[in-house]
DNA sequence: TCGTTTCCGTTCGGTTCCGCTCGCAACGAT
DNA sequence: ATCGTTGCGAGCGGAACCGAACGGAAACGA
């Protein structure tokens, strides 16, 4: 028996009974509770069927709501302990957790933090714990990618508290996981560096990021889709990734790049996170190439962007903004539960114009 | 039987009844006393019962407070004005009318409504007669499509307020237009008619369109993609493109629609709009198909949907949120000008189960 | 022929569910 | 006032259930 044919009939019992006990499956079908298990795990992800404990039901039941809409206490909903996971706080995520922070502050509650690590396993182990804590609702930034990442997802779809989450969507596979959402248009953001620098005359616009990381991913598609719309070259060498400032070794590797650049009569750069932008321009400036003079340098990040020398143009993801949105998202879920639609909101990042590419006279900013 | 259909089993019977005994409770599913209070733990929990003492009742409807009002945003956004340009008022729009009006009222402002009707040129004029008129953010739903409509976009990208697209986005040729936009998932709301009638057993779903809509070209790109990923048939001729109800000879086009599908062996539709949805219904009980014994609908729109006979299962995009969310973004907009960044928010439509599709036999579980 | 992938079963540790039992509180009758 | 009845909550232990990890078998391609 073949697991279509066995996903086939379970659907037609479930349809049929209504609900289903995954040990009566089993022994009809001749197959093992795990077996079974993998296969209804499959029809969920697909939306067909809807799990509980010791079986399953047909989906959209009326008895839907695992998000709890809030009971009897009505008015009194000042308290709402608010949970937050973010990857890392060394990068990027300090301002998000400030922008959150600032939102549950205002909205007379209070925040509470965990750190986790990009790792999938870590990532569960702080929310259970949030949860145990006693948060009613949890932000979160967690992996989505791969098995575990798919896996992590589904478990925060079946929490008993709603989750909302930050710079992260749920893949393909996993399209119909009703969870909120707010993100960041990080593809546009470097659509909006390249188009800026496409504006100042420059004809090749080479991309350098540093961190294999969502956002690189997406900057690079971004790259991609707006060198090619624009006419500009997008060869894999123009597409170049370097480790991050600092990393032994690193000069070298920078310095080699920019080399590369100017061989090619490449004069502009967006270059992913302010630190790697700044080491940039420091080897440039060592080698003799004036910024912006001879090369014209966006960041994507701008957290230092403004202090450096020369004060760097930047493509600005609005963090702080994020942080207070993923709060609003999750303060109206937690004050609505299903009854709220799911949200899925993108920010743009903004472009700020200083002078490492010659576009704005240093007093232009009064 | 499981715990989650004991709980339903409660739901249903404390709808029906009124109050219920634990006693009675425990004795007709066969489990203890402590079971059950377990049960109806859970159920208050999440307020949908109401415990007292020996029994259970509904839940106490005063407490009916769940859309709390907005504390209005910044400070002075006491009296702006806000303009609509919707294209129709016969068809979906009014209920986003209702939705903007509700907000706008609740911000203690005015909104002035305009209608245009699918045609750029009156866009723009019902767009300018608003901002002469004084309107301080502009809600309009434009054409977007054609030269026309890149210009007209153009066009609202430089005016001198702010203006929300609602049901719009620009297309990829105008993809860094700066202007906020609230949107419905159409294409995911397809997806979950078309994944409602798989999981009800349907191996075929055929696809019903009526208006050259841009909402029709999402539900048909929805509907391929769900198809595609179930392995359901997404052939051409399951793709149907019929008059609208009530246009001269629409009889006869429907009929042959339905002995086509029937032909076809395809036993469930989803077809866009009430009004095309109830003349399915119309004509399939003339032919002598019944609906939902031998053929399963789904409406997408549900503005008159329950109203039908059978009342019909439809797929429902939040109009009613989306006037109010287009004017939350507005207003927010107007309050912060550029220094906020450019919001897309989409909303999902969600799903409402009624008994065109013998899903729901509420009356059958006793 | 040798990886590689996919599918399925086994094992194991942890969680959830459920009934039993006990003590406490509320009510009503004597 | 006392006692029996009924309902309620808490704790305990057993059973069922679940997820993660490992390993074997078959299918596939080079």
């Amino acid at each position: 028996m073949l697991a279509s044919q066995r996903q086939e009939l379970i659907l037609a019992l479930v349809q049929r009974h209504g609900t289903v006990r995954l040990a009566d499956l089993a022994e009809r079908m001749g197959v093992t509770a795990v077996t079974v298990r993998r296969d209804v795990t499959a029809l969920a992800d697909r939306g067909l069927v809807q799990r509980v404990h010791g079986g399953i039901t047909r989906p959209h039941r009326p008895n839907r709501t695992p998000t709890a809409p809030r009971p009897a206490l009505g008015g009194a909903t000042g308290r709402t302990l608010v949970g937050m996971v973010v990857p890392s706080v060394e990068y990027y995520w300090p301002h998000v957790v400030q922008g959150a922070q600032a939102a549950v502050a205002s909205a007379g509650s209070r925040l509470v933090m965990r750190v986790s690590s990009y790792d999938p396993t870590e990532d569960r182990r702080q929310i259970s714990a949030l949860v145990d804590h006693g948060v009613r609702v949890v932000l979160a930034a967690p992996v989505v990618h791969g098995d575990a990442g798919l896996d992590l997802l589904r478990w925060l779809g079946s929490l008993p508290v709603p989750v909302v989450l930050m710079e992260r969507l749920p893949p393909p596979e996993l399209s119909t996981l009703a969870l909120d959402a707010a993100t960041t248009a990080h593809a546009l953001g470097a659509g909006l560096g390249v188009r800026h620098l496409t504006a100042l005359g420059h004809r090749a616009v080479a991309l350098v990021t540093s961190r294999t990381s969502p956002t690189s991913t997406a900057l690079r598609a971004g790259w991609a889709a707006t060198t090619a719309e624009l006419g500009l070259p997008h060869d894999t060498d123009l597409d170049i990734e370097v480790p991050s400032y600092g990393t032994p070794g690193w000069p070298p590797v920078y310095d080699e790049v920019l080399l590369h650049c100017a061989e090619r009569g490449v004069r502009a750069m967006l270059v992913h996170a302010d630190r790697e932008a700044i080491g940039m321009v420091e080897r440039a400036r060592d080698l003799g190439i004036d910024v912006p003079g001879r090369l014209a340098v966006v960041s994507y990040d701008d957290e230092v962007a403004a202090a450096s020398d020369p004060p760097l143009t930047a493509v600005r993801p609005q963090k702080h903004r994020l942080g207070q949105l993923a709060v609003e998202l999750a303060l109206g879920r937690a004050a609505e539960g299903d009854r709220r639609p799911v949200h899925r909101v993108q920010l743009w990042p903004t472009l700020e114009v200083r002078e490492s590419c010659g576009a704005a006279a240093p007093a232009s900013e009064l």
